[in-house]
DNA sequence: CGGTTAATTGAACGCATTCAACACGAGTGG
DNA sequence: CCACTCGTGTTGAATGCGTTCAATTAACCG
């Protein structure tokens, strides 16, 4: 077998095969409501996921109660891959949810197919790109960047001009390290100088991609 | 034994044995003075490496010259890992260090080897792992947080109660996403509290491990 | 329509930054 | 040994960005 070499660019990489074929097979496709959680923060790792229809976000609650957004999921995103024994993060479904899932001893039931590795491995790849640019987004940009990035990293995701938002205020807050009140009066800067426009709370359009690209770096 | 592995510190993440191994047959010893670039932003991902001896930060510049470190790198961590065909984070020899290198092509020409696999992947994780509460750190923590978790990890280091620092505070700032005046005064702060007290400015010894843990969470 | 939640806006506050001055230590040469 | 310098770290005062608290508005759904 042989994993991910050479290294390919992740962004590129879709959803990987061979893994598809194995949860097809030996996966179960559960549904979520709205913010029911999958699993919680603590809990040990036993399934590995993949996100069929809606949204999953992970989450982190410190002891204060603060709470730190991991990642956004979406339909045909691998997640719930950890480092540890246990999860880090717990994982919520933003909307109503489909997602397949399989548990780490059947995927481990296939190791020796090198297609099957080769696609966990990039999937734990392009977990830790996200998590190099969120770190990145979080340590030295200002909130006017963070929420142009945000919008970014959004419009970059689909085709069609008009955006769609999955999540409210308070998720992006917490994703960007912010507070509501932040994020809104910095969606209305933004509006207000053109960069973008809201017809709606959960839906956008770029208007100036220049400035929204030097904001977002 | 034909490597030294100046290690004595269970916290420290070392290479697994069948990296470690093709590393010590295939890898050369490169010595780098401080401050000297191993490799830059932005360069393609050639090599893998592992600290030898000394310390080794990655770092990112943005546009406008505002700098973040991805982390530091002790004796016996891998580095040089990367999810894409280019390097998003520069590393750099915090003091003289030693480093071993290998060509990824020179490791893929031993891939069929599971171990071998299962050593890059594991090291991935852990690189996962860091990155994670890294997260956390500069997302929902307050200076004085993230300053204590700061020396909570670099004590948690080492065995030993007087803690070294090889860093200077500049670096702990752009690692914690502050100025090096908050992390001076954070530092003073704690001192002044009796939680931590420095005898002179890299060094360092807990007085109250019950405070610091609490803070750093 | 109300009832409820989410989002925006306003005003005051506070944490971290900025800008500036000062202290300290290490290395160098008189 | 002291004086000088340079780099690094600390401290002070003022500013400002983002937060906090509070009130208002908008959207959604019965």
């Amino acid at each position: 077998m042989s994993l991910a070499y050479p290294l390919d660019d992740p962004r590129t990489v879709r959803a990987p095969s061979a893994l598809v074929e194995v949860m097809d097979r030996q996966g179960a496709r559960v549904a979520f409501a709205a913010n029911e959680e999958i699993y919680a923060q603590g809990e040990d790792v036993e399934y590995l996921y993949r996100v069929v229809r809606g949204v999953v976000r992970t989450t982190r609650l410190n002891a204060e109660g603060r709470r730190q957004i991991g990642d956004f999921y979406y339909p045909g995103d691998l997640f719930g891959l950890e480092p540890g024994p246990d999860h880090q993060f717990g994982a919520e479904a933003l909307s109503g949810c489909e997602v397949q899932r399989v548990r780490h001893a059947a995927v481990r039931a296939f190791a020796g197919d090198a297609e099957l590795d080769r696609a966990i491995f990039e999937a734990t790849r392009r977990e830790l790109q996200r998590l190099q640019e969120h770190v990145l987004l979080l340590g030295r940009k200002t909130a006017r960047e963070k929420v142009a990035s945000f919008l970014m990293g959004a419009a970059l995701r689909q085709t069609e001009a008009r955006v769609e938002l999955p999540m409210g205020r308070q998720d992006m807050a917490d994703y960007l390290g912010l507070t509501i009140e932040t994020v809104s009066r910095m969606l209305t800067q933004l509006q207000g100088e053109s960069v973008v426009e809201f017809p709606s709370h959960r839906c956008f359009r770029v208007k100036d991609w220049g400035t929204l690209e030097q904001l977002a770096d």
